[in-house]
DNA sequence: CTGCGATTCCAACGTATGATTAAAACAACT
DNA sequence: AGTTGTTTTAATCATACGTTGGAATCGCAG
């Protein structure tokens, strides 16, 4: 069957990008990994990176529509009135830790995150547009959700960044540190919510007034 | 002179990392922004691997002993109390973004944030054993004046993940989206204040008392 | 100037990569 | 069975990679 090679390809692409990096894994390396022949994936992607793209959006679409699902209950409960932080911040996050939670009796798929994850690092020139497209409009409507719930926060945008952040590590390098020392028998959802909370907390925190305190060292200095 | 051309790679190879990630900058593209010839790097560093290690360390080492010495500071000042956790959270992210200012002028070395917050992506194996050792003891410091700053905090270890991630992803995409829609005018100390703000308030946030609701898309659902 | 260690340069090595080809194998349908 | 379109296979392409050995060059003491 056709679908067969092709998500053969996929799924072993899925794992080795997750483990190793886009740059860092072969062709022959998925190949080889799916018992296919190297020729099949230039047969059924075109190419290496549309390859990548592939893997992305197999996963993506599913879970940015998931999204959008969540935030447009969020508002509806709001009922024309600020949502509730802590839900808007959970109809981001939530999405892909409930796909691990899915699969992660599947080891494979728990494998997604990491890409996920690690693909946030990546700023390969023509990759990070194909990116940052299938994020656009989530990220525009959760702007605006969140300087909805959060009037008075004029650095909503910049600290979006510092959500997707500790949302895309703990993605990537959470199940590989939690193996080591952290509790590792710790239940996702557990780690879930701790970082909704604390997202929520450092979404709504006042932004310092004026100045900025810069403690000194032994001889470092602060300028003016 | 002999410690030019080893300076020169290790800045040319600082600004290609940071742009492209290891393993898809090659040695040539190195020695051909440095200007000099390709066994060079082989001659004055060994191998590819050891140029990274070798440009990690020249910034990472006094980043982290400032770091250390910023906690110390911090320790001090609380004189056997709990330390505020402001202060600890910014003695830990203020180090990297003050280099970022101190060279802000010469494009050169703000590129090395990239390069850092890019390398907490990179997993390969070999080398994030590498990496982690440069930390552990920082990690361990850090960890240890957290959990006395906030002593009914049972998940400070997760949400140093947390931190981590929000102060990685915001090196390596900060300037990146900066240059796009966000405020392009915006002084580094801004973001590094927000930053401290966020992650503090993150960090003292209580964790949710006991059972996880999960809402449901179409439908969904608030827990109490 | 001669000799010598430390660097730089050149050319090339062997290997691995992503991509392509033409032929073979297969499937579906009449 | 025969035909047609799709998929898989093995062999091959040109290129780029990290690395190496040895010749050329430099800086400088004797």
């Amino acid at each position: 069957m056709a679908t067969d090679t092709k998500d053969r390809i996929l799924d072993a692409a899925e794992r080795l990008f997750g483990e190793r990096g886009f740059p860092a894994t072969s062709l022959r390396d998925i190949t080889a990994e799916a018992g296919v022949n190297v020729a099949s994936v230039n047969y059924h992607f075109g190419c290496k990176e549309a390859l990548l793209t592939a893997v992305l959006a197999r996963r993506l679409g599913p879970i940015n529509r998931e999204r959008l699902a969540l935030l447009d209950a969020v508002d509806a409960r709001a009922a024309g009135g600020p949502p509730p932080v802590e839900e808007v911040v959970r109809a981001f996050v939530l999405p892909p830790f409930e796909r691990q939670r899915e699969w992660s009796g599947d080891a494979q798929h728990a494998s997604f995150l990491r890409l996920v994850g690690r693909i946030h690092g990546e700023t390969s020139g023509t990759f990070r547009a194909t990116f940052l497209k299938q994020f656009e409009e989530v990220l525009q409507r959760f702007e605006s959700a969140l300087q909805r719930a959060l009037p008075d926060q004029p650095d909503v945008s910049l600290r979006m960044l510092f959500m997707i952040g500790s949302m895309a590590f703990t993605m990537s390098w959470g199940t590989t540190l939690a193996e080591r020392e952290l509790d590792a028998g710790r239940d996702p959802r557990d780690v879930l919510e701790s970082l909704v909370r604390y997202t929520a907390a450092g979404m709504a925190a006042a932004r310092p007034a004026v100045a900025v305190p810069i403690p000194v060292a032994a001889g470092a200095r602060a300028g003016a």
